[in-house]
DNA sequence: GTGGCAGAACGAG
DNA sequence: CTCGTTATGCCAC
């Protein structure tokens, strides 16, 4: 469920029912979801264990656990206090899910990681079928006065941050010279806006996806960004957008924001502002959704 | 059958 | 900065 609502929806899940508990065992089923863990399947299997979950954070499309700085009494101290200055962060790539399962549901075909907890409850897993997702152990560093994992130090605020300032982040829009729609992506600009939620504020703010950054006023800059912020809320509250089983929060429910799409995945059919059947553009080997009236092409593109 | 496509991000050139 | 790669499955042709 990979952008910023799907992810928020995995994150308060993680919340509801990990938050609090400690991490009795590790296994990495797969090796590929723990490879950024540079240390190894081992390593990252060792050094959760005894670790108390304290919270659950989220920046952009990243999520990660913290942990209670409290000794567990069964673990070596020198070793758990390192730990402490860790946090477990994901990623949930283009098809990761992380479910929250009775121990005695059957692995899924593509779990990748398994987390059982010392209270013997509902056990936590990764499972994702392209891998592209994954976690490893990073050192918390404290950034601009938070806490944030080192790995994801490059990553912008996204729009649902209450530090969050559209003023900063259209600033570094226009700086760019490139088009809108890779600027949108760029996650050291504004985090949390994947393929989807792009093409939806593109497509609520009127504006062409190829558009050229440096050539942007303020106010469509402005502009771009309060409807990436607002289709994202909106999204949020709706559970997230899902067209198929891939995408669920940890119950394995969908959302259901598939239905609001005005844009994306509308290949041919009419726009519901104006009528015109929505085009589609090859873009970054990926897929651009437009309505070809809404959102003329730009005379001069990037 | 098979080619194209899928919510992402990293690293090579 | 841009492109290709990573990996698996599904759907339309």
């Amino acid at each position: 469920m990979p952008e910023l609502p799907e992810v928020e929806v995995v994150r308060a899940g993680l919340a509801e029912h990990v938050a609090g508990r400690t991490i009795a065992a590790v296994e990495v089923l797969h090796p590929r979801a723990v490879r950024r863990h540079e240390p190894g399947p081992a390593d990252f299997a060792a050094r959760l264990g005894g670790m108390r979950i304290d919270s659950v954070r989220r920046r952009g499309k990243y999520l990660w656990l913290e942990f209670a700085t409290g000794v567990d009494d069964t673990d070596d101290a020198a070793h758990a206090a390192h730990a402490a200055h860790a946090a477990l962060l994901a990623h949930l790539g283009m098809s990761g899910q992380m479910l929250v399962q009775p121990a005695s549901a059957p692995d899924e075909k593509h779990l990748r990681v398994r987390l059982r907890f010392a209270d013997d409850g509902t056990e936590l897993r990764f499972v994702d079928q392209r891998t592209f997702g994954g976690f490893a152990l990073s050192e918390l560093l404290e950034v601009e006065g938070e806490a944030l994992p080192r790995t994801i130090a490059h990553i912008a605020r996204d729009p649902m941050d209450p530090a969050f300032s559209a003023t900063h982040a259209a600033r570094a829009l226009r700086s760019k010279r490139t088009e809108l729609k890779r600027a949108l992506l760029d996650q050291t600009l504004v985090s949390g806006v994947g393929n989807i939620y792009a093409d939806e504020a593109l497509w609520r703010s009127k504006l062409h996806w190829a558009r050229p950054t440096e050539k942007l006023t303020a106010a469509q800059a402005d502009a771009v960004l309060a409807a990436a912020t607002e289709v994202m809320a909106e999204a949020l509250i709706a559970g997230g957008t899902s067209f198929d089983p891939l995408y669920v929060n940890v119950n394995g429910q969908s959302g259901y924001f598939d239905r609001a799409l005005n844009a994306y995945g509308r290949v041919g059919e009419p726009c519901r502002r104006c009528g015109a059947p929505i085009r589609r553009d090859e873009f970054m080997n990926r897929s651009s959704f437009s309505c070809p009236r809404c959102q003329p092409t730009p005379r001069r593109r990037r």
